[in-house]
DNA sequence: CAGCTCTCTTGAACACGTTCAAAAGGCGGG
DNA sequence: CCCGCCTTTTGAACGTGTTCAAGAGAGCTG
């Protein structure tokens, strides 16, 4: 049988016992001692496998990003219409994030720090980033939603950047259980697809095509 | 002669040292004893005037905040132009927040916890965001811009929201002198005026009526 | 002036994230 | 079995934001 090597074993020793103690107590009120303590390791372990407290959540991250994947690809098989398949992705997300919406309230302030490697916009986080902008294309290119050819290119990252606010949103939601963001998702959803078929209509096609213009400038990197 | 009480005296030598320290050598890098030392008085005396190291920078935030609303103001007495005037009052802002990029970054990442009392959308926060409010009225009602009446009556928070929208994209800016956040503010505001006057036509009322319907029970508090 | 009270000030102490030199384990080659 | 080397582990120590009990002033009253 394949043995996991020792060190693996520690690591994700750390990162469950972190991650349960952060959503039992709160991010801020865990100390690292703690999380060592409870795990039965030395602080100093826990920084030899991640290198701050910050990082231990890119773990949490990175698994809640996955199961999103997943979990959204499966509803969309059966799905056709545009509006339905943002929806779903969207309020797919909500639900699984919402055991951590405690403390996933302070996580995602760090990832707001433009410098912090956990920012979506990060070098780091290119890889998350990619993968989630290839699930909206996916929603899109499944779709039977009639669009401008250039909007269509672009819109992939546009519903990305959404489903960033969205995010936005849910951390300074405080009604029971998320059910504003919830609100957001079903009643923004609707106008969106709405604006997208209209975007073809001759009235609005400068407009449309100066507003996937001006994402994509702003979108070049520095 | 009006005297100023000693306190008050203390109190604002203890803010006008931490200001000149954040942007000489940024947030993280100044510690509070740095402070302390710098102004002359004790650690503990910065804490029995503010609560907190992130609370020193209220009084930053209000300060500009101040700046703003005369700045723009003046801005607006000779121009009708709707777009022109959102631009100016946007630019303005740009234009004096330059000099603390550097230090706002690390300050406006703070302001994002919901927690936090710095947060725009915070109970201690609420004057300023009502000034800010009014200015968007102002920049509204005072030019010659022709809007569904229902929208007009939102209109303004809808721009405030944009701005923290733009602030937002600020803090993420890394391009020389943010270059980049004027030329966001630059191309989208003559999008959104044009936004703006489409949405009286017949095609859209129902779009932009549900649109700020949504926006308005979203902004009702819990 | 003596005493009292309230505001203001102090600096040592605390808790936490983080670092680091040193020790302990594990392992392959002699 | 021992030696040298690399990985892993340790816990004391450091720097920081923050707290707090104690003291110093400042002003008021008898």
């Amino acid at each position: 049988m394949q043995s996991v090597p020792k060190s693996e074993e520690t690591r994700s020793l750390i990162v469950t016992t972190a991650m349960r103690l952060f959503t039992e107590n709160g991010y801020d009120r865990t100390t690292m001692r703690a999380i060592a303590a409870e795990a039965g390791v030395s602080v100093g372990n826990a920084y030899y496998y991640f290198s701050s407290k910050e990082q231990l959540i890119q773990g949490f991250y990175d698994e809640i990003a996955r199961l999103h994947l997943d979990a959204a690809r499966a509803l969309l098989v059966h799905e056709p219409r545009f509006a339905e398949r943002l929806k779903a992705v969207l309020l797919c997300w909500l639900e699984l994030a919402e055991p951590y919406h405690r403390f996933g309230t302070q996580f995602f302030v760090n990832a707001a720090d433009p410098e912090s490697p956990l920012s979506p916009f990060s070098d780091e986080s290119a890889a998350a980033r990619d993968a989630s902008i290839e699930l909206m294309r996916e929603v899109v290119d499944g779709s039977d939603v009639k669009l401008d050819p250039e909007l269509r290119a672009q819109l992939p990252e546009l519903l990305w950047l959404f489903q960033m606010g969205v995010v936005l949103f849910w951390v300074h939601d405080r009604s029971a259980r998320e059910k504003r963001s919830r609100m957001l998702v079903e009643r923004s959803v609707p106008l969106l697809a709405r604006l997208a078929a209209l975007s073809r209509l001759r009235v609005f096609r400068p407009v449309s095509r100066e507003i996937v213009d001006l994402i994509q400038d702003l979108a070049k990197r520095d």
